[in-house]
DNA sequence: TCTGGTACTGACAACTTTGTCAGTGCATTT
DNA sequence: AAATGCACTGACAAAGTTGTCAGTACCAGA
């Protein structure tokens, strides 16, 4: 019985990888932790990156309450994507990740 | 150009997901950091996983330097996974990742 | 009016990961 | 001698993820 990553897992290591695993999620929220930004802000910041990845990404990343999408009622359509209060607590948990990730990336080389 | 996660990406956190991503990685890094294990004790504490994905996964884990694998000379064979010292650098991550997935399963409950 | 930008959606192909299953070599037990 | 357990490997199918591409609706500027 296949038990997909993206299902409820009641293993907490398993739920917080399926949060912040996908081509680009460590990248977005990397970039969203450092300030808001527009859909066409991120698509440009990380150019590999197709849009509709992008947008997918985006749109589980709010379905898990990680970020906001806050769309501005001006005429030209504005959209902003910022890092929720329950978002805030799980950088820290990014720069643990990326702190070790450093290091493994040193220890490959060797 | 697609860029799998397993190549080298210059990304810390795409190269630390890539060493613990994997279905049964984080389960099989979890049992280990209480001891080592061999790996039909491994097969049958993960009763979900078969016994391909725990080779491949086992493999995959000694190929990154995160477990060591020692097969023992005596007659019936015997092979015994353990954490490396390396791996142990890893454990502390992989707890944080956990307190975390804690957090975020009572989350999605409400 | 035409071009271009923003923010998307849907369909589908390509690629990756995981699962299934059969089979190997060796050793022990019955 | 046959069955069972251990630690694997290889081939292939199923499922999941990502990429490509076309198209939508709205608006602004030349």
């Amino acid at each position: 019985m296949p038990v997909s990553k993206k299902e409820v897992s009641p293993c907490p290591i398993d739920a917080m990888l399926s949060v912040i695993d996908g081509r680009w999620k460590g990248t977005i929220l990397w970039r969203l932790s450092e300030g808001p930004l527009r859909t066409s802000e991120l698509r440009r910041s990380i150019p590999d990156m197709t849009e509709r990845m992008l947008i997918r990404h985006l749109h589980e990343l709010v379905e898990d309450g990680i970020i906001i999408r806050v769309q501005k009622k001006t005429t030209p359509q504005q959209v902003r994507y910022s890092i929720s209060e329950y978002g805030r607590t799980l950088v820290p948990v990014l720069e643990t990740i990326c702190s070790w990730g450093r290091i493994h990336l040193q220890h490959k080389k060797l």
